[in-house]
DNA sequence: TATTATATATTTGTATCACAAATTATCTAA
DNA sequence: TTAGATAATTTGTGATACAAATATATAATA
């Protein structure tokens, strides 16, 4: 049963052996953890050889869709929510403008207060100790320290998002918590003239109170505290752009 | 100047290489648009042979890292935007449950009122224009057809967001929008006892409304009718569930 | 000189063959 | 029945050759 590759030329055999693949794979015809047939199997279906197989193997593997597992086959991938904001993660990373930024704080103000609110709402003490852990960990974290500062900014934020108990919230915003590392990247560069105790007891005052309103569920508190502390974000950074 | 590879054992060669490369690129030692060396060179750097480089590169590519251009060479790629959902697209499709669903209509309630909001302060008369075919469309689009009335609907919104002038909120908002498709199809596999002119009126109606705000450039206007358009949306996927 | 056409060289894609390495299936012995 | 050893299967890597697309160099022409 020989199956038919479509030849739009210029597309290379090795691509079109991957659709028809992918097609088996989306289709469902091969359930998730099914095994794929073997190279040897698919050379004799499409009538070509093992390096025209691989490299869509390869490619399907490289985006998630399946597991190739050496020695054993080739099997269809239970998809990990974790990995599948890479790409986006990425593109952030090599696209980092100031602009870029902004934006994702501006997409934050329009989402975190709600999800600070829903999250007083929804928190089990687990999510409680975690936040009250880290600030702890913020307030012991040096002053001058800043990449571990961003790193326990992003994760009180996450944390929060993760107590609002909506993963799709939770999957779409890691990318932008983790730009939080580089708010403050020009600042370094440029001195340390706006590291200053005050403004770090002022952030401290703001996850503080955020923590406060979940702790007592107070869904409103939580909102208008998270939209201030969102806020005031953007304006240090703005500040450290024109200080440049 | 051949280059070590650190020998984790367990790591296949080829995943090692591919880290490696994977380096050159995201430290920027080799630019965007910038060219990698050739097969030949990384066998003789690695000291391995070209099975070992070329699913390297393959994965590379896969991932969006690099474009691989036959008889030209390798380039790292500069990221298409549209491109880095795509896991996230493959995702949602393949766990294509109820909860995943009504989790992204909650974050549709979280966002999309304060971005009609935006939209209606920013929006330039080509958006109005596309509103306004859309809203044609639909007017003509037959009752029963459910696909296209889902696509139709997918694309007012997106194009809703795109006046909002976010990218970051566009990007990462269109694989939520793609999942409109599916919200009809338990109604559908149910019978059409849901599918009335009453409902599309319904709908056609908020789509009006909210255009119509954005039109008048009232924001306060679009975030309600949007937030009543989507609680709208909520309350049929519901209803959808329940008589299934 | 500048441009075009041709020829040559370079580079990635595919085909074979061979073997290594990991896993799976089978068989044997206790 | 179970444990261990053996064989078979399957993916990973090495090597060589050639095809196909592109890039470079050369030569011819205006």
């Amino acid at each position: 049963m020989e199956k038919e590759l479509q030849k739009d030329n210029k597309e290379l055999l090795s691509q079109r052996i991957e659709k028809q693949i992918e097609k088996l794979i989306r289709s469902g015809e091969i359930p998730v953890g099914g095994k794929l047939p073997t190279e040897q199997q698919f050379c004799e279906q499409f009538s070509v050889s093992r390096n025209a197989i691989r490299p869509a193997l390869k490619s399907l593997s490289a985006r998630g869709l399946v597991k190739i597992v050496k020695g054993s086959g080739v099997y269809v991938n239970e998809i990990d929510p974790r990995s599948v904001t890479e790409p986006i993660d990425l593109f952030f990373e090599m696209s980092n403008t100031s602009d870029l930024i902004l934006h994702t704080i501006h997409m934050r103000q329009l989402v975190e207060p709600e999800v600070a609110s829903v999250a007083a709402l929804k928190r089990t003490t687990e999510h409680l100790n975690k936040l009250e852990l880290n600030l702890q960990l913020m307030n012991n974290c040096p002053l001058f320290d800043l990449d571990k500062e961003a790193e326990i900014d992003r994760e009180f934020h996450s944390t929060v998002s993760d107590a609002a108990g909506n993963p799709v919230v939770n999957l779409l915003m890691e990318p932008i918590y983790k730009l939080i590392t580089k708010y403050k990247l020009p600042v370094f560069a440029k001195s340390e003239q706006l590291v200053t105790q005050e403004a770090r007891d002022l952030m401290m005052h703001l996850h503080q109170s955020i923590f406060d309103a979940i702790k007592e569920k107070d869904g409103r508190e939580a909102f208008f505290r998270m939209r201030e502390h969102i806020k005031l974000t953007e304006v240090n950074y703005l500040k450290s752009l024109n200080t440049q």
